[in-house]
DNA sequence: ACCACTTTGTTAAATAATTATCAATATATA
DNA sequence: TATATATTGATAATTATTTAACAAAGTGGT
């Protein structure tokens, strides 16, 4: 079914949720197909940028006429795996874990929050969207009694390497890591990291040249 | 007092704060001088890259001798700005922002957070963290007032274009941006985009390869 | 003070990523 | 149906980034 994906570079899949946005921006608009070049001017990307990149996928253009954005956008969301639905759990329930808890793009992007974990007890028990927060010592059994595939790590610094070490025996293999740590995790196990205070670090640094 | 600095690539850039992050634990582990090989290792980086990278700010390091980590670190820290406050608002009081504003990582990189702003009337008048929600309306004199440098956006993406409106119109040139949506500011505004759907989205790709 | 070893800063080489080019092919119009 | 125009996909050229190599300079032990 797919063509097969020779090594495809992390700067081309980091770009591919940008043009699944903007393709989704197009269709609210009422917008059904659309050149590389004009594609590109809106998106602040070469055309060849973006033929570039979608190339690697297949081609999805067709001479003389562009690409057709409905297609386009669910041909992307496949790549992305949108088409699929991820059980995921919260481990770390602080306002973090909370505000991700309430986030909207989450279930947008298939995941569907199935509880969340936490060791503080005055939090265990009390519920974020019908989702309950539970001790983290129950987490190992209910990851394979609610067949969890992603755990979201929300804990400060100190304790995401335990917790990654605990999801690892309890067979989780994706994280998405809040905590501002590097986790240490076998080879078949992906982590997706955001550093927020990397990020404002930047900000900091640009705000000073 | 500092080098010139030709042309640093953003790819060196969105490093140094991970840097100054292993230079801290380092630190913590009461390791006084380090070698970019070590170093290296400890960062999964090549040795090269470390001394390439430092070597766009200076020369830090000593032959046969290698890094002061101490030193290092207050060198990194200077040049990413740390050692400077920066007055912030945070505009969009809800779970994201109310998450951020209880966010440890954002006064330890200097950014002071003097106010909150929000359209919710349920909103405006509570306090978190002893920093009001004020209405939106307020948000100019306020900046003006307090000296404000730097605004985060935590609202929804049909709001944040026109908060990026006022904010540029009240003279902020810095913007830390969780909506989901790319800002049009003018060129001498700096934005720093934090696009967690993205994130997650690349996550969701890598875990059907 | 000497010598073997370490390690940097810098330059060169290699690799990766982006942009330009263009033949091939489709569209749109008369 | 013929023709001018638009646009892709692929390849080549360019630019950016990373890695390797090595002389110069310092360390540490004797």
């Amino acid at each position: 079914m797919d063509r097969i994906r020779p090594n495809i570079s992390m700067a081309v899949i980091r770009r591919l949720p940008k043009y699944y946005r903007y393709l989704g921006d197009l269709m609210e608009k009422g917008i059904t197909r659309i050149s590389s070049k004009e594609f590109g001017r809106i998106m602040g990307f070469t055309a060849s940028q973006i033929r570039q990149d979608l190339n690697c996928f297949g081609g999805f253009g067709q001479q003389g006429y562009g690409y057709n954005v409905k297609e386009l956008r669910e041909e992307i969301g496949n790549i992305l795996g949108l088409n699929r639905r991820y059980n995921t759990i919260i481990v770390g329930a602080g306002n973090l874990g909370q505000a991700i808890a309430n986030y909207s793009g989450f279930a947008e992007a298939g995941f569907i929050l199935k509880g969340m974990f936490d060791i503080n007890p005055r939090l265990i028990g009390i519920s974020i969207r019908a989702v309950k927060i539970m001790d983290i010592d129950e987490m190992k059994g209910f990851i394979a009694r609610e067949n969890i595939n992603v755990a979201i790590i929300c804990t400060p610094k100190e304790g995401a390497q335990d917790v990654a070490n605990r999801l690892v025996d309890a067979g989780i293999k994706a994280i998405w890591n809040f905590a501002p740590e590097d986790l240490n995790v076998p080879d078949d196990v992906i982590v997706e990291n955001v550093y927020l205070s990397e990020s404002l670090m930047v900000l900091a640094y640009l705000m000073n040249q």
